[in-house]
RNA sequence: GGCACGUUGGAGAAGCGGUUUAACUCACCAGCCUUUCACGCUGGCAUUCACGGGUUCGAAUCCCGUACGUGUCACCA
């Protein structure tokens, strides 16, 4: 059986999209899951939309997810050069050899008159094959003069081309509605519906993964495949990952919809293990499985074409934001409290505060560690209260009944030599047994007059904590005097 | 506009001609637990699979048409 050898070939001229690391954990996977090999290939032909630094930030994102290669830039291998613009010459060579079989062709039009043309036929017309049948003759003198030039395809102007994909079934595709496209452009360079045929053909890749945006210009390349006389690779087109507006419309996924490059969501406050578990399953679903949490291992181990969906996935946050949360209940309690207490301290500087406490009341509270910060504000500064707080219906209390209890249940704090939860809670307890007041009313006038705040992460005797003793009982003095008598 | 592809609840989805009165997860709602919230637990949430025809004893599952959506028609990838 042949090894299969996929690749992910991403162009540099931007930041990692959600959609492109999608792409490549499904052609990673593919490679893993059968044993193969994964190739990294940096697309760099568009000279003019190259982004300083974007390669850095595509080989991080791999590292960070886990996403290991066999070959590629920095570790290279035995096709390389990984970098298209370190392959130039190669093209050319190969274009030529196109020219000469009759595949292909010289074409010395201007960029006014193909703009012309494009302009003539509102901008859905293509190429009127002007240079197609140039004589032999035509090109030399052409060439002589030092004209600039591009090669381009010759399809056939006639029939079908058809292929099938792996996902999709087979398409077709009349050869009348594809155009002469580009190999080379006129500055030397090929494009890349000429460039990753060659570089896949020669890197021996065996299934070519993208998105479904490459569908209907597949049966181009089929036939520079054909052309050369090289067996085709099989297709894997991945259904498009959408995005939903704020009129309920979905469209491509992009900037408007939120974050959607693995850096802004890792700056978001996600862990990337679980932004690779959630896109796994955009576009995908185990066979005879409901499970949904998946190390890396895992998904190699079950992971298949099959599985993979036509339809187009709209990414959702909230569903991100689950998947985090679960991620983060699994870490064990101090990896947690490692990455929570130094926003924490960022948040609340005051010395006293026990912010390991106050981190592991976030535990199971944030879906985002970020999400930490928004959630203690509260212990940062003392929040303006209004009174009507001691009113709670479920425990029958008012702002009277919250006064009393704190004037009773103020001495007794303030003798307390043990300021832990435990110990608190059996104080405040067997108050409420003495005094004949619900416990939960207690715990409500002692939460309110320390948090103020009517929601919080944790109770009033784990805020006290927290809070530590000076705070909480000046806290508490403060919330009588706002009560008055 | 031509061509291509898609359409199962708000989102991800299972389902591949007959124990499907459509699984599972998120979201949402209700209840339990409870020191508020969260966690956890329990239950609810599509008589119906875009719509219309057809094939069949039988269709979400096969075929055709319509609608809608998306993609693509670059010296961008």
């Amino acid at each position: 059986m042949t090894e299969i050898v996929t690749r992910f070939a991403p162009s540099p001229t931007g930041f990692m999209h959600i959609g492109n690391l999608r792409t490549a954990l499904y052609a990673w996977l593919l490679a893993r899951a059968g044993n193969g090999k994964f190739i990294v290939r940096i697309e760099d032909t568009d000279q003019v939309r190259l982004v300083e630094g974007a390669v850095d930030v595509i080989l991080q994102t791999l590292r960070q997810t886990g996403l290991n290669y066999d070959e590629g830039p920095g570790i290279g291998g035995p096709n390389g050069p990984y970098v298209q613009s370190e392959r130039k010459e190669i093209y050319r060579k190969y274009a030529e050899e196109l020219v000469a079989k009759g595949h292909a062709y010289y074409c010395f039009c201007t960029a006014e008159r193909l703009q012309q043309l494009h302009d003539e036929s509102d901008g859905v017309g293509g190429y009127d094959r002007h240079c197609r049948n140039l004589s032999a003759d035509e090109v030399a003198t052409h060439l002589a003069n030092g004209e600039p030039y591009v090669i381009r395809q010759k399809i056939p102007l006639e029939g079908v081309t058809s292929y099938v994909d792996e996902v999709f079934g087979e398409i077709s595709m009349e050869n009348k509605e594809m155009q002469d496209q580009i190999l080379l452009k006129a500055d030397g360079y090929p494009t890349y519906n000429f460039a990753h045929v060659v570089d896949d053909y020669l890197m021996g890749v065996t299934h070519v993964v993208r998105g479904s945006e490459y569908l209907t210009s597949t049966p181009k390349y089929v036939l520079l495949y054909d052309a050369f006389g090289w067996p085709r690779p099989h297709y894997v087109h991945l259904p498009l990952l959408m995005g939903q507006n704020e009129d309920g419309k979905i469209s491509k996924l992009s900037k408007r919809h939120g974050a959607v490059s693995f850096q802004d969501l890792l700056q978001a406050g996600y862990l990337p293990q679980a932004i690779v578990n959630y896109i796994a399953l955009l576009g995908w679903c185990p066979k005879d499985c409901n499970q949904e949490i998946f190390t890396l291992e895992e998904l190699c181990k079950i992971f298949s074409i099959e599985g993979i969906s036509k339809s187009p996935s709209v990414f959702d946050y909230g569903k991100l934001n689950w998947f985090n949360s679960e991620y983060i209940k699994q870490m064990p309690e101090q990896t947690c409290a490692e990455r929570i207490v130094p926003l924490l301290r960022q948040k609340c500087p005051a010395p006293g505060l026990c912010l390991d406490k106050l981190a592991a009341l976030l535990h199971t509270r944030v879906c985002t560690f970020n999400e930490a910060t928004e959630m203690v504000d509260f212990v940062a500064e003392r929040l303006p209260l209004d009174l009507a707080a001691y009113t709670n219906k479920k425990n029958k209390t008012t702002p009277e009944l919250c006064r009393q209890i704190l004037a009773e249940v103020q001495p007794k704090l303030a003798a307390c030599q043990d300021w832990q939860n435990d110990a608190l809670f059996a104080l405040l307890k067997a108050y409420a047994e003495a005094s004949g007041i619900k416990a939960g009313a207690v715990m409500w006038a002692v939460r309110i007059a320390v948090a103020r705040k009517l929601v919080t992460p944790g109770g009033a005797t784990e805020l006290m904590e927290v809070f530590g003793k000076e705070e909480s009982l000046s806290r508490i003095e403060q919330a009588l005097q706002e009560l008055g008598d």
